[in-house]
DNA sequence: CTGAAAGCGCTAACAT
DNA sequence: ATGTTAGCGCTTTCAG
């Protein structure tokens, strides 16, 4: 059996309500007595039970990041700045995946972890209406990464999928290319068809819609013709991506430009094209999304619109902080968009096309 | 707050007792009571306080992996694999990391963890000594990722790295190369120094010093003078991989065979020899270690000992699941060692060296 | 088959 | 500055 308060109060002589102040360095407590108990519980090798801890105060310092899964390297690289930011907060992270799963999702922000976490970070996979968010979420300090097709009562944090779509397809005019292609579609997100009345969109409906819109503009035609003739449409992974590398090549080799929605899609891309023979940039030119850090040691070095993850790490500790700390006051929900820097490397140099 | 179980007992008109069965499915409830008590919980988005039930009942349906940080791919694979049969066993996975601070990890592994998980698998980043871990663990059911100097009562899984060292080397020599290096060193450990006393090694130090033993004995040196002259010592990142290049460069090239201990450390040092243009495989030859997605769609793909990753994951859950589910049952401790398989690929291609 | 009572380990509110 | 009491939401034990 585990030592519990009570057993380092009996050790130091005092009660084990003193004993609880003493350690958790309320100010009420004599230093004396403060100094005996930190022995015992020393001695003793105590540690507070978290669970009755969460049971009675409704916090345990810990907060949860719920992803579909951890093999996007995007999602590990923030992982850990998380687990950084939410360190030098005072407050330990925990990660959660939902295995790409709505149910699992469902589960674990419902039960498993608003039990026992102060707060938490949604990747979702599911496309919530607003009601069935609040249901789930209650009044659990949340961030949601992604965005809303009406406001909520929910903080969001998200990678500004315009202005980085914008920014690569700028980025791919400049170096040359007349004809633009997107590679990645929403064939991840387990309900392809976005049922009736959700209002949350996961990230990767978010860029993909942001990429359409940013084509139909370039080419003055509409989103539907765009998804028709300029999307290669597959799924989020270097796999797909190999398989996008096919398709591309069996098609006669279409674009000039191409646009990877993820990186990971943009290296499995890389290598699919280079086993063919077809050579990047000078045959059509490569551009990712996320900015991980493969990227920057592929063969060819892989462009990329970099997406800010300290700041993202750090916007959503302060977000969730600030509902954790101030429960009682009524706070509007926020929403932060991080930065992006365009990285232009080899898979995107300018030359002969 | 949160719907508890006296509301849906009400709602249900049964005893929260009676209520508390119905939903976890004992036998003892008549169908008409479970159906009324699932009806009213559904109706009331009812999850179960997971503080609560851990609290008294000492399981939570939650298993913990600790991990130093989740940068290393093989970490990020690993956990996917992990939640995944923990799923199927009807558990959740946690991920938590250390970020590579002893005391982190023992603060998880003490407080955070062991009064909210059932059980964890730890991937350690200090050199704890049996008795260090009795402490700290007690008698949660925990698996160890690495080896011990001598036994204890802690189950442990853990890769091949004789083995797998053995195969890599015998491999390179096949491939035609007579002076072999190893690239990677104990660097990333925080004690670089192994204290008195210790009697587990973490996953670097088991690699490293399987390493210099089979150099050591292909060369028929001492361990000494291996360490001196044929290795790189850098830590397992591709930072580090591009900083071992360097480092082989500038010492002349002066062997034609490299084994880089961990694939991170294999792609960044891929990446500095190709900025620097040197030739791989027709210069030097590269393998890694772990077999992560990115060395299967390098240029040139990465020769690698993979590791298997589901087996791994098979062999952590039904070790926590046996001594969950019989915790009064004297248990031996157990060694799983799971398999690799040598991945022969570009970079290790025969050829004029 | 169902319910009443006790208590897991802790913290909050209230004495002293 | 310290102790006493109550109770967080659940499961366990035991009585009906």
């Amino acid at each position: 059996m585990a030592t519990t308060l009570k057993d380092v109060a009996r050790q130091a002589g005092v009660s084990h309500t003193t004993c609880s102040a003493a350690l958790r360095g309320l100010p009420n407590v004599s230093p004396r007595t403060r100094k005996k108990v930190l022995a015992a519980a020393q001695a003793l090798h105590y540690n507070t039970n978290l669970s009755a801890r969460m049971l009675r105060s409704n916090h345990s310092g810990l907060i949860s990041f719920v992803v579909p899964d951890l093999s996007p390297t995007y999602y590990s690289m923030l992982s850990v700045e998380l687990a950084r930011e939410a360190t030098s907060a005072g407050m330990q992270l925990v990660v959660q995946q939902s295995q790409h799963s709505a149910s699992e999702e469902n589960s674990i922000i419902g039960s498993a972890l608003s039990s026992l976490a102060d707060g938490f970070f949604v990747a979702p996979v599911a496309h919530y209406t607003d009601e069935d968010l609040s249901m789930l979420i209650g009044d659990k300090p949340a961030v949601i990464l992604g965005d809303f097709t009406q406001t909520t009562r929910y903080d969001r944090v998200k990678s500004p999928n315009s202005e980085g779509v914008n920014s690569a397809i700028q980025h791919l005019r400049q170096q040359g290319c007349t004809s633009i292609g997107i590679v990645g579609g929403m064939t991840d997100d387990k309900e392809a068809d976005i049922p009736e009345g959700s209002s949350v969109l996961t990230l990767q409906g978010l860029r993909m819609h942001a990429a359409m819109d940013a084509l139909a503009d370039l080419y003055h035609e509409n989103r539907e013709s765009i998804v028709n003739e300029r999307l290669i449409d597959v799924g989020w992974n270097s796999d797909e991506g190999i398989r996008a590398a096919n398709l591309f090549m069996e098609a006669g080799m279409p674009y000039d430009g191409l646009f990877c929605l993820d990186d990971e899609i943009a290296l499995g891309m890389l290598h699919g094209l280079h086993e063919a023979g077809v050579r990047v940039p000078e045959q059509v030119k490569i551009i990712g999304f996320n900015g991980i850090r493969h990227s920057a040691i592929s063969t060819p070095t892989l462009s990329t619109v970099e997406v800010d993850l300290p700041g993202m790490a750090s916007a959503v500790v302060s977000l969730l902080r600030r509902r954790i700390e101030h429960p009682d006051v009524e706070t509007l929900p926020q929403k932060v968009t991080v930065g992006t820097i365009l990285r232009a490397r080899e898979s995107t140099a300018a030359g002969n096309v």
